[in-house]
DNA sequence: TTGGATTTGTTTATTTTTGAACAAAACAAC
DNA sequence: GTTGTTTTGTTCAAAAATAAACAAATCCAA
């Protein structure tokens, strides 16, 4: 195998994958990583490619990426906590459902090295992982500007065809007495689908929604399994938690 | 063996398998690989072949593959003179398809002010209409990162799902005879799917796209009823598209 | 067949390419 | 900030490919 041949299989391997890291190339053109990376160095300096840091990617993916908003301002510390927690539950080769909340959101940094499968409904977790090892399937349905998510008939449908591991949800509000509460129809439809096609639910939480109800109460506090919240929550209102049979993580 | 021989059996290597190393067709020719190498040199010189270190390459395979980067940039001014033929045929109200396409992207700037629905697989496309007066239906299924859109079977089972008014959609080439091919399955797929759950198919297709065929040639010319392509098409190609049976616009 | 020219194969030296080792730099996590 | 990990660049030795030199074989014509 000479440069000129490994030149046209990168480049078209880069064609239809977008991106493409040393180590995976190497393999694939049965040479060293070390050989690769001096193939990349080349074809980016002969401006066919962008090179990245562990690979390569198309050039005019590099320069307009998609991206969509997401605010996590508020309480930020608090997810990324949860969040922390959440992903240690997570297996390689997982395949979990992530909704459109902010807390699930930031799982994403958590997850994007590893070698899952994940079905969201969230337009920003999409753009987070793209360019990741995380597998990506998106929710079809209607676009739902405000939320940068998909929601609808045919989102909740979708989401019926899929089994997964893990679904980790979020909420407006969640109450031991009247259960799980949304601001919106829509995101209820979407957060029972997911929860009841995994084996293992989680609704992650930060503790200022703990024991607040909100527009619609969708669904009993049994349609998840798992709560992970964070430490600022009162333990005697966690105890309730756990004797209404759930697994509490803080 | 003379070299005429050599020379007959050389080419007819190359043009089967692209590529031959020295060693390779010294032994394929019963010859030391220092004779070999003389003759590559010879019809190198001849421009019959590519010499690479190690054996040689098919001169089509030497030159660099069409990038991305000249599909989005150049032939911007085409592509934008075609989105706005386009636009003009969409009524208020209308639903329409919108593929992956770098042309069909360009029809974003005409339509984000009307009242329509557009379902698409294409993340530019909701990127750039998520915040206007469009209705948007995003086909839910596996994310192709490379291409910025979502692609199998789960895409094309929800598309099916649909009727639309019109279904705009691009290849990767199209002729008369041949019909339309394209770069992956994956694409084609859609494609197709889009096609034919419109009631009108247009086909947005810049003049170097016309009488070219890629990969896989997927459908008929009929599966499309209009061919919206730029002024730098000839008339008489165009003529042709007109005998069988399509409405082109320029 | 014999001499000369051409082509081919072998050996050797040179150049290019490659992979491994290791230090420097970039990045992520804390 | 710091630490630890990953990726990168550099250097160097080994391997592969090439070119050059020369010898052997082949061909052709008189």
């Amino acid at each position: 195998m000479n440069f000129q041949n490994r030149k046209r299989l990168i480049l078209q391997t880069l064609e239809q994958a977008g991106t493409a890291d040393v180590h995976e190339l190497a393999l694939l053109l049965q040479t060293s990583d070390m050989t690769v990376r001096r193939d990349l160095v080349e074809l980016a300096a002969q401006g066919l490619l962008y090179r990245t840091r562990g690979g390569a990617m198309r050039l005019d993916l590099a320069q307009n990426p998609v991206r969509f908003e997401n605010k996590v301002a508020q309480r930020a510390e608090q997810k990324t906590y949860i969040a922390r927690l959440a992903a240690e539950t997570i297996q390689e080769g997982d395949i979990l459902f992530m909704d459109c909340g902010s807390t699930v959101f930031q799982l994403c940094p958590f997850i994007r090295h590893k070698r899952i499968q994940v079905i969201t409904n969230s337009l920003p977790v999409v753009a987070e992982l793209i360019s990741s090892s995380v597998t990506i399937n998106l929710v079809g349905g209607e676009v739902d500007a405000g939320r940068q998510a998909i929601h609808g008939l045919m989102a909740e449908r979708h989401i019926r065809l899929y089994q997964a591991d893990r679904a980790f949800i979020g909420v407006d509000g969640v109450s031991v007495e009247h259960g799980l509460s949304a601001n919106s129809e829509h995101e209820a439809g979407i957060t029972l689908a997911m929860a009841q096609q995994a084996k293992q639910a989680y609704l992650l939480c930060d503790s200022s929604k703990l024991e607040q109800t909100s527009y619609l109460q969708f669904a009993p506090l049994s349609l998840v399994q798992t709560l992970i919240t964070d430490q600022n929550a009162p333990t005697a209102q966690l105890a309730h938690y756990r004797t209404a049979g759930l697994t509490v993580v803080s």
